[in-house]
DNA sequence: CCACCATGATTAAATTTTTAATGTTTTGGT
DNA sequence: ACCAAAACATTAAAAATTTAATCATGGTGG
């Protein structure tokens, strides 16, 4: 687990950031930020605590997790870097809503939410694009809400491999790092459900899975199930 | 429907405005800003649109609802004055994810998406309190996502009861503006599940209909409901 | 190196939810 | 006030989904 600045990155945070404010400002942001390595698994933000971080995700992807009584989770969404974490509550004094976890290696930029919020109010243009910014992670979260509500299993299912595909692995080959629970928990189904559906599709020659290996061949079918629901 | 500027009333939103912005500037939003009444029924921004300008709901109730093939229908969430709407896909080029149309007749203003912005990247107060009024609507919209993942018919019927006497209607008597098949639309499920499932608690005296009024006569049950999912 | 545990896979039974069919009541327009 | 349309209500059958039981496989730690 390493400790720094940002500055030691030649970030898409540092990039986007002074577009719209100072190398002076940027460095009250790198001073006052911690880099750290999460394995597989590890918790980044938990659940219920207080926020008192905003996270950049430098490399890595992330799994947004909602525990619920009894054990039983819902991935509210998977994201890949480079991205700001907790945009969602960013700036509340409420409870972290979810947890965020490390689906894979990931490496992450805290930084302190003060002090981000502080160049936000003295700086209009860097506001309104984080504003945008966490605008475009309410539509994605939209799309997965009307998803969840009109389909049904498959369509859910096909949803989040075209979802994992288009917006995490930027590919139709991908490693997929997550297990079939996982992806139940996503799809909202069970994971017999996942598993059942996987399999047919891969007889249908719709996708092929070989261990993690995993590769959409028929991309216009998985868009019609899609569809369909 | 009549038509004018917001200066007429003394609104939530010129409250809000003249913490962060001058009167000068407040004149602008004002001059460029049209007054409309809605019907039941009316629709006040149109999925699919071109947004031009970004709602204000000075009274009345308002559905967010997306439409999908088929003439299916989910109400992504329902809301009352006084509420910034749009918050969504404010200042977004993109098209409107969902309908807003009113649930009961309304006073909506119509506020110029370029003047806020420029406003909003010239006062950075300005733009993070609106920022967190579009993260507090998040927010909502995640708890109505988990209901609708991990509950099932009753607990998500019981969940948006209790929403729409918390938040809508800040009482637990009132009079339901919506039908039984929106209410299924907004529970995500079919309108007999709702009618049931009402008939039950009102034998089980948890609640009691008459014509539109609606009480909670139980809510300790009803939360109980909404817990066990 | 072997036992064990997590993951993946398959099936049948139980449960939940939707669809369809039907009738009654309420509401809105003329 | 009357008529048609919409909303409300109930039931049974059909479909979808979860639960439970069972087993194979592969990686990990003692």
């Amino acid at each position: 687990m390493s400790i720094g600045g940002i500055s030691q990155y030649n970030t898409w945070l540092k990039k986007l950031s002074l577009q719209f404010i100072s190398e002076k400002d940027f460095d009250r942001i790198d001073k006052t930020s911690v880099t750290l390595k999460f394995k597989k698994g590890e918790v980044i933000l938990k659940q219920g605590n207080q926020p008192t971080h905003v996270a950049f995700l430098q490399s890595g992807i992330v799994k947004f997790n909602f525990e619920s009584e009894g054990d039983k989770n819902t991935i509210l969404t998977i994201v890949s870097a480079p991205r700001i974490l907790g945009g969602a509550n960013l700036f509340y004094k409420d409870n972290n809503l979810f947890s965020i976890i490390a689906v894979e290696e990931c490496e992450i930029i805290l930084i302190d939410s003060d002090v981000l919020l502080d160049l936000m109010s003295n700086n209009g243009k860097f506001a309104v694009v984080l504003y945008q910014i966490a605008s475009d992670m309410f539509k994605k979260s939209i799309f997965n809400f009307i998803s969840l509500a009109n389909k049904q299993k498959e369509g859910r299912i096909a949803d989040i491999i075209l979802y994992l595909s288009e917006n995490v692995y930027h590919n139709a080959e991908f490693n997929l790092a997550l297990t079939r629970k996982e992806l139940a928990e996503f799809a909202c189904c069970s994971a017999e459900n996942v598993i059942m559906t996987l399999s047919k599709w891969q007889t249908e020659k719709i996708i092929t899975m070989t261990g993690k290996q995993f590769a959409i061949k028929n991309m216009e079918k998985l868009k019609q199930i899609s569809r369909v629901g």
